[in-house]
DNA sequence: AGCACGCCGACT
DNA sequence: GTCGGCGTGCTC
C-alpha cells in the first residue's frame, strides 16, 4: 500500500494513561505508514492541552465521537508492537478484574522510560565471561574495541580451560573490568550449550520429586506450590527447573517480594547459568530498567529477576514463572492499580500456556485452599538441608514477670547462655524507633500527630518525634507543652530502646540493629549482614526485615518480644500474618550441629492459634484458620472489594459513600453484602479524613457483576470529584 | 490525573 | 485596581 494515501476512514482506538475508563479515538498521524498500525505500538497523542503516550488498542473504521472533532495522533512511536496480543489480552483482563482504567493498567506494564515516550532501543553491551565449561566467551564486536583488546588477548592466552589459580586470576581481572565498566555482565544471545546448568548439587528425593513434577508440566499451564522451610533447598529446585527451561530455549521470569533479596539470588544464578540475565527493581535507574525490560522483550535475555512490577515484562519465548515467598503481602500493589502479582502471574501463565511455581515456607491461606481444591499441586520439601534440625519453640509467659525494658529475666538468661557458647542471638520486635509514644507524667499529655490519628514516635538518636504514617517531625520535647512542668516519659518499646538496654546488659558484646532507620543508607544492610556472617556480631536486633530471606547460620536463639499485638488484630489477616512471621523468623536460626531455639514472649500462652501453630505446625494452623474463614464467609471462601475514600473534610467521604450505597441499592446487589460506610481504622491520615465501604459476596462472579455496573455509576457521581477514591479488589490490608 | 476556566478575598 | 484561592468541567 502506498504511504501517501489518505488512510480512508481509519480511526485509532488509543488507551491513554489517565483515570478514565475508556479509549480515545484519533485520526492517524499525517506521516503514517500503514505497516505501523498494529495494536501494541505506542502512540503519541494530543490530549487536552498536553501530550500523552498511549497504546494503540485497535484500528476501526468508525467512531462514536463526533468525527470532525477528532484530532490526528502526533506520531506512532514504535515500528513493532511492544506488547503481544496475549499480553494485551492479559492487561485487558486485569483492567476488568481490578476495575481499573485500561490506560493506567497498560502504563504499569511499561518501564518509566517507555511511558515517557523514549525510543525502545536495546543497547547490546559487549561481554566476555567464562562459559560453564571454563571456556572463554567473547563476541566478535569486542575484539574491535581497542580499550579491551589488550586484556582480551591476555585472557585468551590464559587458555581455554582455566582451573585453580588461573581461574581465580581471571575472575578477579574480570571483576575489576566490570567495576570499571569496561565490560558488562550481559552475555551474547544465549547459546544452547551455555544454558545448561553446571555443577548441580545432588538433589535429595523430595527435591528430585519437586523438580520432576514441574518439569513434567513444562509447555502447559499448571500451578505448583513448593512448600519448603528455610534451608530446605528451594533455590536448588528452582535452578534445576530453570536449567531445563533454558535448555529448551525458553525464558524464565522470577518474582521476589523485595529488592533486598534480589542480589542474593542474582549471585547464585550468575554462578550457575551462563545465559543473559537481567534484574529489575526500584533501585535501578530508569535507563537500566528500560534495558532490562527490552532485553527480555527482544528475547536477548533468558532470565529476569524482579519485584512485582516485573510481572508484565513481555516474553517472546515464555517458559516458566516463579514467584518466591508467595505469601508475602508486598506482591499486592497498595496504590493506583492494586493488583496481586501472584494472582495475575497465574492468569498470565494460563494465557501463555506455561507453568507457575509458587514457593514459600508458609504458604498463604489462599494457596493452601487452592491445593485442597486440587487447583494447585503441592510439592513439599520437609527437610532442612544437611540434616539441620527444626528449631524448638518455647512460649514464655511474661505475666507478672519482671521485665527489663521488654526483655523478661528468663529471656535475658537465655541470651546470656547463648552468648557464652559463642553463638548468636536474634531478637525481633516489629516496632522501630525508641518508644511508640511520649507521655507527660504530670498531666497525661501524649505526643499526637497533628495530621493523623496516630502518636508521634520517639526517635532518640535523631532527637525527634516522628509520625510513621505521614512522616511529619518535631524536635524531641524537654518539657510538657501542656502543663509546662510535668516530666516527659517514653512509653512502650521500640528497637532503638531495646538496643540501648541490650548494650547496657551486655556491655562487652556487639549488638547490631537492623530496621529501616539503620539500613536506609545504600549498602548498609549488606554491610551488616556481612558482619553477622563473619561472626563479628553477637546480638542481632531488628524488625520485619529480619523475617525475610537472610539466613543466619550462627544464630541459635531467636526471641520474638511481643506477639500479643498480632493475636488480637482487627484485620482478619492478622493471625495468618503472625503465624507466617513466627515461622519465618524461626527459620533464620539453627544449623546442623546446633538446633535453634525460638522463644515467644506472650501474655496469652493458652491462645489457640499459638497452641496449634507450635504443637502441630504451620499446616495445621492453616487448616484451622481456613476453617474459621469458611465459617465466617471470609476469603478465600468469600470475595471482597473495598472502596476507600479520603478528603479534607469529614463530610465529603461520607456523602460520597452514601451516594455509592444508593447506587448499589438501585443496581440489584443480590447476595453481595454491603458493610459500611465506616471510618477507616485510622480515620485521619496526613490531614485527610478516611472512610471505607466493604463489599463481600460468597460468589466472585456476583461481586464482579455488581462492580461492573457500579463503577460507571461512581465515575458519574458528582461527589466523586470532591474526594479521592479507589477500589481495592481482593484487599489484603483492610486499613 | 492534569489543566483550564471562573468567580470572590488581601495585596503590590 | 490585580494576584490567586480552589470548585467545576473536560480530555478523542
Amino acid at each position: 500500500m502506498p504511504n501517501c494515501d489518505t488512510p480512508g476512514n481509519l480511526i485509532l482506538k488509543v488507551a491513554v494513561p489517565v483515570p478514565l475508563d475508556r479509549l480515545f479515538d484519533y485520526l492517524p498521524p499525517l506521516d503514517l505508514r500503514l505497516s505501523e498500525l498494529q495494536p501494541g505500538v505506542r502512540v503519541l497523542v494530543p490530549f487536552g492541552k498536553r501530550q500523552q503516550v498511549g497504546v494503540l488498542m485497535a484500528v476501526a473504521d468508525n467512531s462514536s465521537f463526533d468525527r470532525d472533532k477528532l484530532k490526528p495522533a502526533i506520531a506512532i512511536l514504535d515500528t513493532h508492537p511492544l506488547l503481544s496480543a496475549t499480553d494485551i489480552s492479559l492487561l485487558r483482563w486485569a483492567a476488568r478484574y481490578y476495575h481499573h482504567p485500561l490506560g493506567e493498567v497498560l502504563a504499569a506494564a511499561f518501564p518509566v522510560a517507555l511511558r515517557q515516550g523514549r525510543p525502545a532501543l536495546l543497547q547490546r553491551q559487549p561481554y566476555f565471561g567464562l562459559s560453564p565449561q571454563g571456556r572463554l566467551v567473547a563476541p566478535e564486536q569486542l575484539r574491535r574495541a581497542p580499550k579491551q583488546q589488550a586484556l582480551l588477548t591476555l585472557l585468551q592466552t590464559s587458555g581455554s580451560a582455566m582451573t585453580g589459580t588461573a581461574l581465580s586470576t581471571y575472575k578477579s581481572a574480570l571483576k575489576a573490568l566490570l567495576e570499571k565498566g569496561l565490560v558488562a555482565e550481559q552475555a551474547p544471545v544465549p547459546a544452547a550449550e551455555l544454558a545448561l546448568a553446571q555443577a548441580s548439587l545432588p538433589a535429595n528425593p523430595e527435591q528430585q520429586a519437586a523438580i520432576a513434577a514441574v518439569i513434567a508440566k513444562l509447555g502447559r499451564f499448571a500451578v505448583s506450590l513448593l512448600e519448603g522451610v528455610t534451608g530446605s533447598g528451594k533455590t536448588e529446585v528452582y535452578m534445576q527447573i530453570i536449567a531445563k527451561v533454558l535448555e529448551q530455549g525458553k525464558q524464565v521470569l522470577v518474582l521476589l517480594p523485595e529488592i533486598s533479596l534480589t542480589p542474593q539470588l542474582e549471585q547464585r544464578f550468575l554462578q550457575r547459568f551462563a545465559v543473559n540475565m537481567v534484574s529489575t527493581h526500584s533501585k535501578l535507574t530508569d535507563k537500566q530498567r528500560l534495558q532490562a525490560w527490552l532485553s527480555m522483550q527482544q528475547g536477548h535475555s533468558a532470565i529476569m529477576l524482579g519485584t512485582r512490577s516485573a510481572l508484565f515484562t513481555p516474553l517472546p519465548r515464555p517458559g516458566l514463572i516463579i514467584l518466591d515467598e508467595e505469601h508475602d503481602s508486598s506482591f499486592k500493589q497498595q496504590e493506583g492499580f492494586r493488583f496481586s502479582a501472584r494472582d495475575v502471574a497465574i492468569a498470565r501463565a494460563k494465557g501463555l500456556g506455561i507453568p507457575v511455581l509458587l514457593g514459600s515456607a508458609t504458604p498463604s491461606l489462599e494457596s493452601m485452599a487452592n491445593v485442597a481444591q486440587h487447583r494447585y499441586q503441592l510439592l513439599h520439601l520437609p527437610n532442612r538441608a544437611g540434616n539441620a534440625t527444626a528449631p524448638r519453640f518455647q512460649l514464655l509467659d511474661i505475666r507478672n514477670k519482671r521485665m527489663e525494658a521488654g526483655l523478661s529475666e528468663p529471656l535475658l538468661a537465655e541470651v546470656h547462655a547463648t552468648l557464652a557458647k559463642q553463638q548468636q542471638a536474634l531478637i525481633f520486635l516489629n516496632r522501630r524507633g525508641y518508644a511508640p509514644v511520649q507521655i507527660c507524667h504530670g498531666c497525661g499529655w501524649v505526643s499526637r500527630c497533628r495530621r493523623c490519628d496516630a502518636n508521634l514516635v520517639i526517635h532518640a538518636a535523631d532527637r525527634v518525634l516522628r509520625c510513621h504514617h505521614c512522616g511529619s517531625e518535631q524536635p524531641l520535647l524537654k518539657h510538657c507543652p501542656a502543663c509546662k512542668t510535668g516530666e516527659l516519659q517514653a512509653l512502650g518499646l521500640g528497637t532503638e530502646r531495646i538496643e540501648q538496654t541490650l548494650e547496657a546488659v551486655f556491655p562487652d558484646k556487639v549488638v547490631v540493629r537492623l530496621d529501616r532507620d539503620t539500613t536506609q543508607r545504600k549498602g548498609s544492610l549488606e554491610q551488616y549482614l556481612e558482619q553477622i556472617h563473619d561472626g563479628a556480631v553477637d546480638i542481632i536486633l531488628g524488625t520485619q526485615m529480619l523475617a525475610k530471606g537472610h539466613h543466619f547460620p550462627g544464630v541459635t536463639l531467636v526471641a520474638i518480644l511481643d506477639i500479643d499485638s498480632g493475636l488480637f488484630s482487627i484485620d482478619y489477616h492478622g493471625s495468618e500474618r503472625l503465624a507466617q512471621l513466627i515461622v519465618q523468623v524461626a527459620g533464620r536460626a539453627g544449623r546442623a550441629d546446633q538446633p535453634g531455639k525460638v522463644i515467644l514472649q506472650t501474655r496469652h500462652p493458652q491462645h489457640p492459634l499459638l497452641d496449634t501453630l507450635l504443637s502441630k505446625g504451620y499446616r495445621a494452623f492453616a487448616q484451622s484458620a481456613l476453617q474459621e474463614r469458611r465459617q465466617a464467609g471470609l476469603p478465600p471462601f468469600g470475595h471482597q472489594a473495598l472502596l476507600r475514600v479520603q478528603a479534607g473534610k469529614a463530610e465529603e467521604p461520607q456523602q460520597f459513600l452514601q451516594a455509592v450505597c444508593q447506587a448499589i441499592n438501585s443496581l440489584n446487589p443480590g447476595k453481595v453484602q454491603v458493610l459500611g460506610p465506616v471510618a477507616a481504622p485510622m480515620a485521619r491520615r496526613a490531614g485527610l479524613f478516611r472512610f471505607q465501604l466493604l463489599l463481600q459476596s460468597p460468589q466472585r462472579k456476583e461481586l464482579h457483576q455488581l462492580l461492573d455496573s457500579l463503577l460507571p455509576a461512581i465515575y458519574a457521581l458528582k461527589d466523586a470529584k470532591k474526594v479521592r477514591w479507589s477500589l481495592d479488589v481482593d484487599p489484603v490490608d483492610l486499613y
